[in-house]
DNA sequence: TATGAATGAGGATTCATTCAT
DNA sequence: AATGAATGAATCCTCATTCAT
């Protein structure tokens, strides 16, 4: 019963956040929207910022999961880079209201340290994957930083195929990122 | 006067996003911070939200003039294209409470049309400038893709200096975009 | 609970435009003499302006139903037509407040569609009670006429008993309003 | 100069109640469509209040004028009569904002003892006017209560015309009002 | 005479939270 | 487990008023 409530509170927020933004997500209008009554978030959440915080740790596991899923059928060093890219560009995160949460949730980062937290979290899995797939095609010494490069390149044409319509889609956005890819590495082989 | 006064709130609003965070910098906070009091918000911008609007307007003209006065000086393309990049990551950008506001700023994009505006001006300028400069060093349909790229790059490693504090500096993400830019030239030249 | 609530609003509501105008009635004010607090209204009504309109449409409920209580007993057509007139000026129309709330209701009618459509049901059934009463007294095509001018008295003299101490009583203006009808009558007869 | 600000003031106040409502007058809307400052208010009318009470004090001016320039050209007691009424429904008295203002006017009245000193001026000049066209037209004990009854019929008719659109026409009130005369003096004759 | 900048109190409204049921 | 009534603080906004120019 727990989990039923958790998740509909969640999918709730998620779907006002997308509706109204974050500023006009009320308790009352998440709670209405998800069937249930106002004093419901108190009970499983405690708080509204326990909801919030929840929601955000709800989208990261998804995107953990997507990352680990593309990750398994993966078997060369590229592959591997690709499916990490190839994940953060997956349906699941253009779906209506995910792109605002992230949105908000990085706005809210540097006042509240729960939501600190969360996103160190998430920099450093992505950092760890993306130097562990660079490891065996770059020299040491360009591992880390290209890593940075790359992860900080999905972060900013994910925001652009987000806020600007019309603008990149996620299929541009994987070619130029492999473009990227292709040339560190040729760059760099001899 | 009503320029002094305006750039008094301007002011204020910067420091108070900075120091509570976007959802807690209400109209009263913000002018009592400025020294003034709470009406004359509704004088010089009617609204909160026009307040805001010129907040952001005020950042985005600093970093278009930080650009426009560092591409004087440049000479060659390439100097062009570190001017560009250098601006983005000048102190102005970084100075307390710029961060938060920029930050805030894309988290209402998803829902305020005057905002989404600026932000699409902003997009372009930075798009347009980042293609007069690589013109000269890239074949013509690459241009295109590898300036969206950089601009992703320069924006996503800015979030990260922001936000993670202990992650990359200004200098390491210059660093790592020169050599984003620099591979892409050489693989590209014959 | 809800209509104890909500009748305790509407009363204290009466109270505070009674003794302050209706123009310093606020929210506040209202439900603090209601002993309630002031979110309090938003739940039951929504609005002030649903408050507002509830307590108009009460003080319309009463007139109503004491001009169908005084009809009851009503046997002749003239003894109806007393009766309608009589419920106009029973002690409940004058208690304090009732005068104002109603005065001021009529003000806000031009600008309020809400209003204006509370104000053309009440007319039409004042309208429709004298015509019912009438037409055995009257030549059919003086009916309308006398119904509208009769009715004009009632409210005419209801604002001047209202609105000037030592002016007319409500006694008096009945007498007035048995002369017209009387008078009338007469003049139609033969 | 003063003069003519004062018309410009009182002007734009009827106009801006007209279109906005009582309670949205304020003053530097009413000073703005004036074409004057706000603070002109209270350099000519000290107040707020100042403004609201020339403002009932013109349009009882206007009403005034109508009805002595109306008796001027009245012979017999029953042309008396009828140019009192017809003063009240002349075309000025249903301009555009006359209306509301008198609406708002006794709304006011019962917690405005300006205002309530205004009311009483004019409602004794009509009953005044009244029963001195009357005097030769009815016995001296009927008199005083057909001067109010005929007074009351005029405000009420007056309210319909002005509140209930496609309710009664100025003409259509006339001929009622006549009616009521001519069988008040007809019953009383022998 | 006239302006309009500046104030700050007061308005309606929204909302997270609490709690009895 | 779940409700929703009730609170009261906080928000934005409006506005009459004051006053230096």
């Amino acid at each position: 019963m727990e989990e039923i409530r958790k998740a509909q509170l969640i999918e709730a927020t998620i779907a006002m956040i997308h509706e109204e933004g974050f500023t006009n997500a009320s308790i009352s209008k998440i709670s209405k929207r998800a069937g249930l009554s106002s004093g419901i978030v108190a009970h499983y959440f405690s708080d509204k910022s326990g909801l919030l915080t929840a929601t955000q740790q709800h989208l990261m596991r998804v995107l953990g999961e997507e990352t680990k899923s593309q990750l398994l059928h993966a078997r060369t060093p590229m592959e591997r880079l690709l499916a990490i890219v190839n994940s953060n560009f997956s349906d699941d995160q253009f779906k209506p209201g995910v792109v605002n949460v992230w949105l908000a949730f990085w706005a809210l980062v540097p006042t509240s340290p729960d939501l600190a937290r969360l996103h160190r979290i998430n920099e450093r899995r992505m950092q760890s994957n993306l130097q562990h797939a660079l490891k065996p095609l770059l020299p040491a010494e360009k591992v880390a930083s290209t890593a940075t490069g790359l992860a900080a390149m999905v972060e900013g044409l994910w925001i652009r195929c987000a806020l600007t319509k019309g603008g990149v889609t996620p299929k541009q956005a994987i070619s130029i990122m492999e473009s990227y890819i292709n040339s560190q590495i040729l760059v760099n082989q001899d």
